[in-house]
DNA sequence: CGTGTGTAAACTGTTAACAGTTTGCGTTTG
DNA sequence: CAAACGCAAACTGTTAACAGTTTACACACG
């Protein structure tokens, strides 16, 4: 039979298994995420259709889903523009961050297989040694991914998903806060003591850590708000 | 001077302030909370832009909208849907409810007016008459003011969208928990421990608290799933 | 020279029409 | 009689055009 289950990509039309406004979404989001069109520009409805070969519809169908997510703001016939986070509500963000991240450390703290603990484990090495030789990409990589397999293994997909939304948004404040040498040594430290307490099974350390490390992203971050223009 | 400010709603267009998009995503929002459109049914574009008395490009950016939160979910070729929720997804929103709800009253436990404490008793107040009288509805209705209020004194936006967010989603599952007699004096003796919690300025207690109240909603909830069909 | 005004271009909000897919039903066929 | 086929209606995805608002710029005026 040439049947093919209807979920399947087939080779002929590689295309039109999602909408166009997905893929619109998509890139926009990339965009922004990227910094390629910055906080408080404006986004050219007619400019994105036109660059992207699409209409304005699903551009307009791509801003709303956008709108949601909290990376554009809409103002009525005004345009949307890419939002901007205060520091006032980058700290609240952190906070949430935090709040989500306790729970994850006590969730994994009561219930983690020995492959997960050493998955993570090898992260912090990696990040020991991109932290020693000053390699603040690659710092800056791994703690993405060591924050998600976290969540992951949490096993609270709702969990994974505020979290996710959060560090996004977290890009939208204008200050990049990057990891100084002393600030990845800092930061990777508490990733450790993170991970022992899950080791030890230690759910309310295990909490706590997680919680203060966020934290310590907060003061870190503050401290280069602080530090004037920054970077 | 005839001017208005530009953003007063003047008496003549009383429309166009804003898009017809949110009117109708509002409105659909509103049809879905309120379960005149049930989790799992096809929400038909032409109908509703016929009903409303727009054309399908608003509907279908309202639709986007509300797909990114979680209230429907797009097919391709095929509609959008309301979303059906499981049991399982209840129980890891319930989760991240008492989570948050954790972090408010250790919040207020920390920094709370005496205004808002009285205004919080209040509400238990009413309540405790409304389980006595076995009053359902009255009860529903001042619990979920208590717990809005308690996120708004709690003083942190984003902790407040987020649990506005998941009590939204928590309405797509088909068992809507009833309050029995029973448990709506339970439920409010646990409103009680938080607040004398808070008012003692005992931050970690009110934060147990404020978890396990909503583990105990989660218990409630899960009672009701097991009892078969419920009501 | 600065300020206010009017006009035109640009852009957003909305609608209607077109194209392609899915779905339901009646018919045919083994 | 059941299953497969084919056609038609319904619906979604997309596009293009229209209407109204905002914005920018040039010009007149004090």
């Amino acid at each position: 039979m040439l049947d093919t289950p209807p979920g399947s990509a087939g080779p002929i039309d590689i295309v039109r298994t999602q909408s166009l406004t997905t893929l619109v979404q998509r890139e926009l989001e990339r965009l922004i995420l990227a910094g390629e069109v910055k906080p408080g520009e404006r986004i050219n409805e007619q400019h994105v259709a036109q660059r992207l070969q699409v209409s304005r519809g699903p551009v307009r169908e791509a801003l709303r889903g956008l709108e949601r997510a909290g990376l554009v703001e809409a103002r009525v016939n005004r345009g949307v523009y890419v939002r901007e986070v205060s520091v006032e509500q980058a700290v609240e963000i952190y906070e949430m961050r935090g709040l989500i991240t306790g729970f994850a450390c006590a969730r994994l703290a009561a219930a983690s297989t020995a492959d997960q603990r050493a998955e993570l484990a090898a992260m912090v090495a990696r990040m020991e040694r991109a932290a020693a030789d000053g390699d603040q990409a690659g710092y800056y990589e791994i703690n993405l991914a060591f924050h998600d397999r976290l969540m992951q293994f949490a096993g609270n997909a709702r969990a994974k998903a505020m979290y996710d939304a959060l560090v996004k948004e977290s890009h939208l404040c204008r200050r990049r806060s990057l990891f100084s040498p002393r600030n990845m040594a800092e930061s990777n430290a508490e990733h450790a003591a993170m991970l022992d307490a899950i080791r030890r099974g230690d759910v309310d350390t295990a909490r706590r850590m997680g919680e203060e490390h966020i934290v310590g992203g907060r003061r870190r971050f503050l401290d280069v708000v602080a530090a004037g223009t920054g970077s």
